[in-house]
DNA sequence: AATTCGGGGCA
DNA sequence: TGCCCAGAATT
């Protein structure tokens, strides 16, 4: 009876020898460099951190420049626990995925009030806001040298390859198993070096739709290239269809100055600039239900009656899992609103506050403003 | 398990 | 155009 301990591993010692020997040594010639990467033993963890934020669901290449302006603007853990939110977001402002700027800032200050710093442990690093699996195990790993896995988007695809897991990569099934793997692949040495050489395998080599098998320092070990699968595992990902969603933006002037709301901290463009916006019913309506829609939510948005004019310009952009239209009008109140959350923009503030990029392409067409007729 | 959340680059 | 990208949080 095959007991517990008995069992055989999930990962040969051999095989699990080979493996971290060859892909640590193509590591060493093949790594690229970043801003963010540092010998082994030698990071400094918030830069780790904020890369890794950064990096969640973006290319390097866009993160590169935001990291760098980041870091100029708030060089420590401490330096961002001391910063305003609004401050954060507006270096995040065109990076997408807003949460993770509000994530970053309230984990480093939750951070620094429970730690002292950032906690040089898995199980800490998970209990802050933002962590998920993934980044926990990447900013332990590569950061404090702990041993730990870390299973992105690459790894998982590797993986899956290398020991031939087939299944949807987004089925817990899946993810279990390849959690399973990338635990019983773990080693004392180099913890950081492993995460990163996994990670830099999979974006260079083991790439989704065209592998570059003949330049994989691990090839000869892959079950999905032995068996002439490396272009079917891991499957293709199916996504729901994208949804259409038409806001129309109010367009309130007062001069040069524009009306800006903070938005909400949850939904789209969470806690970011934006003028008084509401979504317009789908089918095809003239231009004046539109209008007539619009002004009806806005008036009880603001809490006074609105009048909306004309449009002034449109904009479309495609979001992962939404294509949005927006269509700015002019909107006039008798009475000008004011209060918290509420800001009368300069142009100047208007490009340097945290705002959407979709907002911003749209701001950026509206007709230029005529310097007032004098009385 | 399914949705939501951004934005740009590229086959 | 569809798909992807150093995912996490919410429902």
């Amino acid at each position: 009876m095959p007991g517990p301990g008995r069992t055989a591993p999930l990962v040969p010692a051999a095989r699990r020898a080979a493996l971290r020997r060859r892909l640590l040594a193509w590591y060493d010639g093949a790594r690229r460099d970043f801003p963010w990467r540092f010998a082994e033993g030698q990071a400094d963890p918030y830069r780790v951190w904020i890369s890794e934020a950064m990096l969640q669901q973006t290319q390097v290449a866009r993160v590169v420049p935001y990291y760098r302006l980041f870091l100029e603007r708030f060089p420590t853990l401490e330096a961002l626990a001391a910063a305003d939110e609004e401050a954060v977001l507006e270096a995040w402002s065109g990076l997408g995925y807003y949460a993770r700027a509000r994530s970053l800032h309230g984990a480093a200050r939750q951070a620094l009030a429970l730690h002292g710093r950032l906690p040089a442990s898995l199980k800490g690093l998970a209990a802050l806001p933002g962590f998920g699996p993934y980044t926990a195990g990447a900013v332990a790993s590569i950061a404090f040298g702990l041993p730990a896995p870390a299973v992105d988007g690459n790894v998982a695809r590797l993986l899956a390859r290398l020991f031939a897991i087939d299944g949807p990569l987004e089925a817990a099934s899946t993810r279990a198993r390849l959690a399973a793997t990338a635990a019983a692949l773990l080693g004392p040495e180099r913890p950081g070096d492993w995460t990163q050489a996994l990670i830099e395998l999979g974006a260079t080599r083991c790439v989704k739709s065209a592998p570059r098998c003949e330049r994989c320092p691990v090839a000869g070990l892959c079950e999905a290239r032995r068996a002439g699968k490396q272009l079917i595992i891991p499957p293709a990902r199916r996504r729901p269809g994208k949804l259409r969603l038409r806001l129309g933006v109010a367009v309130f002037r007062y001069g040069e100055l524009l009306l800006l709301l903070r938005r909400p901290s949850s939904g789209l463009f969470g806690g970011l600039w934006a003028p008084p916006m509401a979504a317009l019913p789908q089918g095809v309506l003239t231009a004046a239900k539109l209008r007539k829609r619009l002004g009806e939510v806005l008036s009880r948005e603001l809490g006074v009656p609105v009048r909306v004019g004309r449009e002034l310009a449109s904009a479309e952009r495609t979001l992962t899992h939404r294509a949005l239209t927006l269509l700015a009008f002019e909107a006039t109140t008798r009475t000008r609103p004011e209060g918290p959350g509420l800001r009368w923009a300069t142009p100047l503030e208007v490009e340097t506050l945290g705002t959407a990029s979709a907002v911003r392409v749209l701001l950026e067409r509206l007709p230029p403003v005529r310097s007032r007729p004098k009385a």
